[in-house]
DNA sequence: AATAACTTGCACAGCGGTGTGCAAGTTATT
DNA sequence: AATAACTTGCACACCGCTGTGCAAGTTATT
C-alpha cells in the first residue's frame, strides 16, 4: 500500500501524464505555425478528443502558458552553457544551440508577437534574453562586437534575426550542419562581423565546427 | 448637367472616398498591430460605424485585401527608383526608403505571418522582393555582397532583419535620420559587410546622409 | 476481479465576431 | 428645395470557438 492520507484517491495513472505531455507536444508544433489554433485542432493532433484537454488543462490559457513556460526551461537550459571569453563564439555558440531548440523557439516567437500571451513569454523568456544582452554588452565593451547600435537594440535585432534564420532554414530545408552554420554566420553578421570575418571565426573555432550540445533532458 | 446614361444614378459623392480611404488608413494602422483586429475597431478607427464599412467593402476579406494592395503599391513606388551601380548603395537605399513606409512595411508583415492573407501578401509585395533579390544576385556576383549563402535565402533574412529594424526603430522612439542609419546598417550588415564597413560606405557616399525620398504620392 | 482514473461523446450555454435587412436620419449635390 | 448618396442603429441569423455537465465506456492499477 503506497497511499498516504485517509481519503486518499488511488495514485494518478501513468499514461495520463503521457497524454499530458503529448498535449504539450501537441500544442508545441500546433501553435508554432499558427498562434490561433484551436483546442480541437491540437488534441486532433495529440490523438485526443478536445474534452480530454480539460482533464489536463483548466482552460486554453493554461495550455499556453504551460506549452510557453516549457519551451522556456528547455531553451534555457539548451543555451545554458555558452559562456566563453570571445564574446563573438559565446553568442555563434548561442545560435548554435538554438537550432537544436527550434520547435521552442517557434512557438514561443509566433506567440510573442501578438495578444495577452505576449506578456507570458516576454517573462519566460527573460533569462536568455538577459544572457544575450550579457554577452553583447561584454562584446561591445571588449571591441569584439559593434558598439555603434545600442546594446538593448542590438541583442533584440539579434534575437529577431536569429529567428528568421531559424524559420528560413527549416522551410527551406537546410541540413542539421548548414542550419548551425547559418544562423551562426547571420548572428555574427548582425553583431558586426563581416561575411569573411564571420566564415574565418568559425574556421578557427574547433568548438562550433560540430556544436552539437550534451542533450540535456528536461 | 454631367451624367451619362439614361437610368443614371447621381455621381457618388465627395466625402464617400474620403471615408473608403479613411477605412483603408485606419485598417492598415490597426491591421499593422494586431492582423485579428475586428471590424468595430477599424471602422471606430475611422470615426465610422461597423455598418458603413459594408457599404465600401462586401467582406472583411475584401477590406484586409485593398489595406494590402494600396501598402504595395505604395512600398513598390517608394522603393522604385533604387537601383545603382554599386549593390551596397542600392541595397542601403532600398533600406532606407523602407523606413520612409514603416506603416505599409508593418500591415504587410503583419499579414504575412499567418493564414490566408499571406498568398495576397506575397502576390502584392512580388516587385519588392525580386528587386532585392535582383539586388543581392548583382551584389554576390560582383563580389561586393556576400556569396556564402544562397542568393534568395539571404534575400529573405534581409527582409526579414529590415522588418526587424522598423519595429525595434519605431517602438524605441528612434529619430528619423538614426532610424535610416539603423536600417541601412543592419541590411549591409546582413549582406556581409562588417559594421566598419557599413559605417564607412555610408559616410562616403553622400546619397545615403539624407536619404529623402522624392515625395512620391499614390 | 474490483476499483478508481481516465477518455469519449453528446448536449448545451455563452461569447465575440461577421454579414444582412430595413427604417430613419444626415449631408453633398443639382 | 428636391433628390439621391451616404451613414446610423437596431434587429437578426449564423458561425466557430470555449468551457461545462453528465452518462457510458475503456484501461491502468491494486
Amino acid at each position: 500500500m503506497t497511499s498516504t492520507a485517509v481519503g486518499a484517491r488511488r495514485a494518478p495513472r501513468r499514461d495520463a501524464e503521457e497524454n499530458r505531455t503529448a498535449l504539450l507536444d501537441a500544442a508545441t508544433t500546433a501553435l508554432g505555425s499558427d498562434p490561433d489554433a484551436s483546442l480541437e485542432a491540437i488534441a486532433a493532433a495529440a490523438g485526443l478528443s478536445r474534452r480530454a484537454i480539460y482533464g489536463h488543462f483548466a482552460t486554453r490559457d493554461d495550455l499556453v502558458a504551460a506549452s510557453v513556460e516549457r519551451g522556456a526551461l528547455r531553451l534555457a537550459a539548451a543555451t545554458a552553457d555558452v559562456d566563453r571569453d570571445d564574446a563573438r563564439v559565446a553568442l555563434a555558440l548561442l545560435g548554435a544551440r538554438l537550432w537544436d531548440a527550434v520547435e521552442q523557439v517557434r512557438v514561443l516567437a509566433s506567440l510573442a508577437v501578438r495578444g495577452p500571451s505576449l506578456a507570458v513569454v516576454g517573462a519566460a523568456l527573460a533569462p536568455v534574453r538577459s544572457r544575450l544582452l550579457s554577452i553583447v554588452t561584454a562584446g561591445a565593451a571588449s571591441g569584439t562586437i559593434r558598439d555603434d547600435i545600442p546594446a538593448a537594440s542590438l541583442s533584440r535585432l539579434i534575437e529577431q534575426a536569429a529567428i528568421a534564420v531559424l524559420v528560413e532554414a527549416t522551410e527551406s530545408g537546410f541540413s542539421r550542419d548548414d542550419g548551425h552554420r547559418l544562423v551562426m554566420l547571420i548572428a555574427l553578421s548582425t553583431a558586426g562581423l563581416s561575411a569573411r570575418e564571420a566564415n574565418e571565426l568559425i574556421e578557427a573555432t574547433p568548438e562550433l565546427h560540430h556544436p552539437l550540445p550534451e542533450d540535456a533532458a528536461l
